[in-house]
RNA sequence: AGAGUAAAUUGAAUAGUCGCUGGUAAAUUUUCGAAAGGAAUUACGAGAGGAAAGUCCGGGCUCCAUAGAGCAAGGAUGCUAGAUAACGUCUAGUGAGGGUGACCUUAAGGAAAGUGCAACAGAAAAUAACCGCCUCUGUAGAUAAGGGUUCCCGCAAAGCUAGCUUUGUGGGAAAGAGGAAAAACAACGUAAUUAUAGUUUAAGUUGAGCUUGCUCAAACUUAAAUAUAAUGGAGUUUGUUUUGACGAGGUAAGGGUGAAAAGGCGAGGUAAGAGCUCACCGCUGCUAUGGUGACAUGGCGGGUCAGUGUAAACCCCAUCCGGAGCAACACCUAAUAAAGAAGAUUAAGCCUGCUCGGUACCUUCUUGAAUUGCGUGGCUUGAGGUAGGCAGUGAUGUCUAUCCUAGAUAAAUGACUAUUUUAAAAGACAGAACCCGGCUUACAGAUUUACUCUUUUA
RNA sequence: GCGGGUAUAAUUUAGUGGUAGAAUGUCAUGCUUCCGACCUGAUAGCGAGGGUUCGAUUCCCUCUACCCGCU
């Protein structure tokens, strides 16, 4: 099992986030942008300082980086990925099932799920 | 038992499966890359806090020259002694304030170096003197206003004769008045009321006489007039006494204000007063004793005791401070392009302003290009932790033994399951980013130690 | 992570130790057949908590929120 690839350059962000669709859940949301060929797929998460304090933040990503582990090889490959949290919803109802099922949608809708 | 005060500790535990970060060891692999370098596999053991937070102080470390000297400017601190690498921190004390108490709070130098400010109110807000209080001299007599009387007009109430009266009240006019018209006392004393006395007049009752409807008498009744007394008390009448507008001084007792009022309080004293004098308290100078010292206690003296508050107003005094910050800085690697202007000597520039001092062969300015990297170091053995001994009231120091305990860079601790503790189960505040010492702020619950107050029982 | 700045009415802003002013807005009244414009009046404020001071929007300290710069 390969280590997952993550999204570092601020110019990489702005890439996703500029030019790449736009998919929601309930409380996340989901910048996708194929990148052609490779076998390799792009994480990048990014939540702001305006949502909640750091340790909440870093639970977040924690969330959203395990629930992706377990999806991640059901995936197609060749895209950059970036999640962002929504920021009218309230930090406190975050847990690892609302994560599941918002991830769940947003990759139905974008057909991500291989094979399937 | 209840209510508190201070200090300290803790900030769920165990097991399993999957996953993350870096360390050590072993070899192997790599078509990851231009290179520097990195990645993957296996095993072992490690992996967030008391505040990691705020970035409010101090220090290490790095660069600016090795961080220098003096002056100016700016900033910080401000009772004493000590601790410390250093501090605005800490410890032990002193003074002041608060609490019944355990204990708590305290930016606590200088207002007599100078400048400024003190709104409103108040006589006055800082070289106090407006009113008041007191003394003295002279006695010249202005204006205005007011009270009372009379008249006129308006309003209100009461009465009845229903348009007049009375009472109260407001306004206006007239006459007349002083040197003190003011106050006190005495005299005089109008109107009105009451009482008494006799007289006069009128009417009535009774009796007598006779002329029978007139006269007389006494007493009485009523009414009117008069006199006396009392009450009343207008008055610009009379007399006596007191006070004294203005002027010249004395004084700081008292004066509604204000946050703050010129040491407090009592007695003496005085024309009135006053630290004017005295006792006590406060303040202050000198001095003795105790203490390293802040200061404490005692003694002797000081009455222009000379001055309110404010320095977290400017300021003065004392002490301290060069600047920037790990995105500092060093190294490796890739790529690359220069052009124009100025300066040439003990000299531009730089070392924050000035002077000194230092630095040198290229330097400075302008425009333009470039500024790559899952790069490396800095990076964690340190003013370190734990336990014990010794010194010290304590902060702390020192000695011995022992331990090595995160080092990331889109950034590591998570997910799921079971059990235990618990009334209830992770649910408080919260995520290292070069490292330390503090301060400040946030915080569910639990535990320990010492002490205080109240109540009850023995 | 490091460094710097700001906060005054619903909005834009003055002010500075003595109790906060202006413009726009909102509401009401007037004018008008009605609306607008205009006239008159009202309305609502110094980010929060402590301290210094007789008195703090202003001076000092702490906190909160927002903004800017530095790979």
């Amino acid at each position: 099992m390969k280590k997952t690839k993550m999204l570092k350059k601020n110019y990489e962000f702005k890439e996703v986030l500029s030019r790449g669709k736009y998919y929601s859940g309930e409380f996340i949301e989901a910048f996708i942008k194929k990148t052609g060929n490779s076998d390799y797929n792009f994480l990048g998460i990014a939540i702001s300082s305006k949502v909640a304090k750091a340790v909440r933040r870093n639970y977040i990503k924690r969330l959203i980086r395990e629930n992706y582990k377990i999806v991640e090889e059901n995936i197609k490959t060749g895209n950059k990925i970036v999640f962002l949290w929504k920021k009218k919803k309230d930090s406190k109802d975050a847990s690892f099932a609302v994560v599941r099922e918002d991830m769940k949608k947003i990759f139905d809708k974008a057909d991500l799920f291989r094979g399937n």
